[in-house]
DNA sequence: CGGTCAGTTGACGGAAATCAAAAAATGTGG
DNA sequence: CCACATTTTTTGATTTCCGTCAACTGACCG
């Protein structure tokens, strides 16, 4: 996992850890050729990683750069001003965030890590200096951006669902999905949120949450084992989310 | 800023009605300086009036353009497979959308006119064009499709409330706010969507919406009468928006 | 071995969905 | 302009589901 011989090159260490990230064609350079790519890890920034319950930005922080997960996952939170936290997603290891705050120039809510995690960070100026060069860059900015209000139209259409169980099943077939994506196994969903901020997302009461996932069990969709999900009929799980079979 | 000499040419009229269209800063030339903001008329093409119901694209359709209401509303409606629909949201006369369908290149709902209406339309490849000349339009583009993330992410803050009056006061408060950014008066909302399409959009039944729209009123709120709106003490309504006062 | 935290399960009350019907608004054709 | 049909909205009665309160279990950690 090391280059033994290079003395402590930093810019060695991101090229390899950028070309092995599993993100790489969901992340910036997708529309960029190859020759492209390989310059595309100076503007990566490896991050110090992160313990459970930090933050990497905060409500209110000016945008300054995007991320990767590299490890872990985060959740993305708006504080009411009574105190009261609403959960608006959850990045897995893989993903690319950070695009709330590019209306107002600054972060719309905060980001904070569900256990151990690394982040890479790409800094903004630095990428709107590449920009310059790369012209496909921005229009892939544009595209993610697109794909990331597309997820919050799914969660949108969650939350309007007024049956907990949906929910929650909405939930679980749009995170699998994500694994899949990612290069996960397609019947296995690993939960990094504990169930109160599922709840929170969800619109639901945790009580709510641990009495839907065990109804679904109940019923043979899937198998719960703490935060490990298990689905055991992604046909029928389809189903539900999809009542007309499409 | 004009060319009067030229006969008849359509330019000068879309030119004129998009310098007297409430959207112009809201639009994209806001980070463009004024002789550039002389040239986009040029991208901008009237389209024909639509009638209460009719679509604008659909849901699948490949994205082609943008659009500006001009006049009247519409509502972007995602329809599951089993026919039941779910509202993402309204667009009020002055405000661009079509923003869905830039991560996968079509349109991921339906835009639906909520009663006689006209459109301004900004086809895209015109728009890719004037890219190549006008640097900072494409990064006005992510700026506003920030601002829209921002809604949808306000959007979620309302569906995860779990009082039905609390969830139309904060859309109402919503609405309030977008008709004093283009120019309306401040206590005045008018409704341009039925209760069943509130209902959609809020996660609730529609008799809900009405009982809850009496509440507000009860409690001296608001003023309802039919689909106009009048918000009597504002300050409270942002109290109940913001518990904290903030 | 206590202590905290996460999760499950049970009981209860309340808020909203649903079913139903009337009233008001809107549209249509004569 | 009116009479009629249709849609929209309001209001009422009933039921269902979820939120809340509470007790309990198990896991992790010092």
């Amino acid at each position: 996992m090391s280059d033994p011989e290079q003395k402590r090159v930093p810019l060695e260490d991101l090229r390899r850890s950028c070309a092995s990230c599993s993100v790489q064609q969901l992340c910036l350079p997708a529309a960029v050729d190859a020759d492209d790519l390989a310059r595309l890890d100076v503007l990566v920034r490896k991050r110090r990683p992160l313990q459970r319950g930090e933050q990497l930005y905060r409500q209110g922080d000016p945008l300054t750069a995007l991320y990767v997960a590299r490890n872990g996952a985060f959740k993305t939170v708006v504080h009411a001003p009574d105190g009261q936290a609403q959960i608006l997603g959850f990045q897995l290891a893989g993903e690319l965030f950070g695009f709330d705050g590019f209306g107002t120039g600054r972060h719309q809510c905060t980001a904070e890590a569900l256990g151990p995690a690394q982040v890479c960070e790409v800094p903004l100026d630095k990428l709107e200096a590449y920009a310059l060069e790369v012209p496909g860059l921005r229009r892939q900015l544009i595209q993610l951006m697109g794909r990331r209000m597309n997820r919050d139209q799914a969660h949108v259409a969650i939350l309007a669902r007024r049956q907990a169980a949906e929910r929650v099943a909405l939930f679980l077939h749009g995170l699998s999905e994500r694994y899949i994506a990612l290069g996960g196994r397609p019947d296995r969903v690993d939960l990094p949120m504990s169930r109160e901020d599922m709840g929170s997302f969800l619109g639901l009461a945790f009580e709510t949450v641990s009495r839907a996932l065990g109804k679904l069990q109940d019923e043979g969709l899937i198998h719960v084992d703490g935060r490990r999900v298990t689905l055991l009929d992604a046909q029928a799980l389809r189903a539900m989310v999809h009542p007309d079979g499409a």
